[in-house]
DNA sequence: GGGGTGACCCAGT
DNA sequence: TACTGGGCCACCC
């Protein structure tokens, strides 16, 4: 898989997140372990920084629920949008997780 | 080829 | 709960 090919997939993926439901950078890299391989949660974030913009970036957070730095404010004011409770300045991931059903 | 960095994650204290 | 150290992979100089 190309690296091109690897971003796709990243920002597919996040697309298929549906409102009020997050994933975590490390829970899409073991998604995308499957198809791709090789994954790692740093590269993902790293993805999202470059190319988040056209995805819908706030529903990933980091695996305790903390918000994307610098955009914390946005994140947070997009996810109660969609009713996602908050733990503090933290997302309760445990509880608004979301999983891939269908792992075409 | 070598060293530093980053929208991360896990384990120990 | 917060802080620290180690592991991980790809990118840049």
């Amino acid at each position: 898989m190309s690296p091109e090919e690897y971003v796709e997939e990243v920002l597919c993926l996040v697309e298929r997140i549906p409102p009020g439901r997050v994933m975590s950078y490390g829970a899409i890299a073991d998604y995308l372990a499957e198809r791709s391989g090789r994954a790692s949660a740093r590269r993902v974030g790293s993805i999202m920084a470059q190319y988040g913009g056209a995805v819908p970036w706030y529903r990933v957070v980091s695996g305790a629920g903390r918000l994307p730095p610098g955009h914390e404010q946005e994140a947070r004011a997009r996810l109660m949008e969609e009713g996602v409770v908050f733990r503090g300045p933290r997302v309760a991931i445990a509880d608004y997780a979301w999983w891939p059903e269908a792992a075409g």
